[in-house]
DNA sequence: CGTGCACTTGATTGAAGTCAAGCGCTGTGG
DNA sequence: CCACAGCGCTTGACTTCAATCAAGTGCACG
């Protein structure tokens, strides 16, 4: 199973105790089935998950194809990325990939629990510094790279990925069709 | 000239009157011509900016061609988007597109400011909060929509862009040639 | 044992890149 | 004040990359 040790565990381990027991209070753990859909488009996402154990996708549906847009291990953080559009409602799923245990985090809660807190509050400024630089880093390979580069970069940078799910998934996360990514594979 | 009132000025504006003061007091006006560099490869990012007047953009060079990451205009903040690469470096170049006029602001200072400070870390958020949606819906863009799809999206949405920058930056920022934008226009 | 999922492969088309030439401004220096 | 250099953009001929659609393989699992 995935590596463990993350920035975000490290984001977490980093609170005071006080702080991580008041996190406590408000999570909730489950665990779901492969292929249960954690959040589907339309409804408000009142909460995020952290992942005890499993993976996870986000994607959308863009004419008849899933477009995959984020994959989540072990001790990382989901939520919807696009948050909203403009009639209020997320167009996001979140599916499980295989059994899972989320620890689910109210964000109603969360929020109330932030209020005055710097620390929670440089928390969340940590958490959210990560994804973008990561979004940042993901948008800079499509402008700077093609099909080919791109799917060495995830070898690379992201192998548990290539390791862990369907080629199906990474091709429309990479951007490119199912039948190309194969012909890459083939010719690497 | 661009047009105002866009999240990031009502941000500031929603400041309470002593977090405004806070922050003019580590703020340093300066002016600068149409092409100067605020930032070039190498230099650690101490600072950050926000433009009262002109208009920014983010590039990096590849391979003897330049990649546009961004545009700022008028009451946005400019800050280089990767952050730093693995040797601690940015490669990044921010440079003026007009002549502009920006509040420089020095990230110790602000960052020793925020400390304990719920209001200016809420600030933070929320500023980051916008730029992640906005990367978030570019990485979107560029995992569904083809060239032209992108070229109607940014006249739709960042119809300043249009507007007011060379074709030639454009074309970087959305990922293809300038030959080929250039078409894209022709057959429109 | 057979159905369906994950992936590969082939033939063809279409989208965008490359490279080079050329046009029309603008602005600057002789 | 004109001439010309350079920038911003367009256009053409051609190539290359990736998409499309369809067929087919191997494997897992009920």
């Amino acid at each position: 199973m995935p590596e463990n040790n993350n920035p975000i565990s490290l984001f977490v381990d980093n609170l005071s105790d006080k702080n991580k027991q008041l996190l406590e209070t408000i999570a909730t753990q489950k665990t779901y089935k492969k292929n249960t859909f954690l959040l589907k488009p339309g409804r408000p996402a009142s909460s995020i998950f952290i992942i005890s154990k499993g993976i996870t996708r986000n994607f959308i549906r863009k004419s008849d194809k899933e477009i995959t847009l984020q994959f989540s291990f072990e001790n990382e953080i989901v939520f919807p990325q696009n948050s909203y559009q403009s009639d209020g409602k997320s167009d996001e799923y979140i599916q499980t990939l295989t059994d899972t245990e989320v620890e689910f985090i109210n964000l109603n809660e969360f929020n109330r629990l932030k209020n005055g807190n710097p620390e929670l509050l440089k928390f969340e400024i940590s958490i959210n510094e990560f994804y973008m630089i990561q979004m940042a880093q993901r948008l800079r390979d499509f402008q700077t790279l093609n099909a080919t580069e791109r799917y060495l970069q995830l070898i690379e940078k992201e192998p548990k990925i290539i390791k862990y799910i369907p080629l199906t998934y990474i091709a429309s996360y990479l951007g490119i069709t199912l039948g190309s990514l194969s012909r890459i594979r083939g010719i690497i």
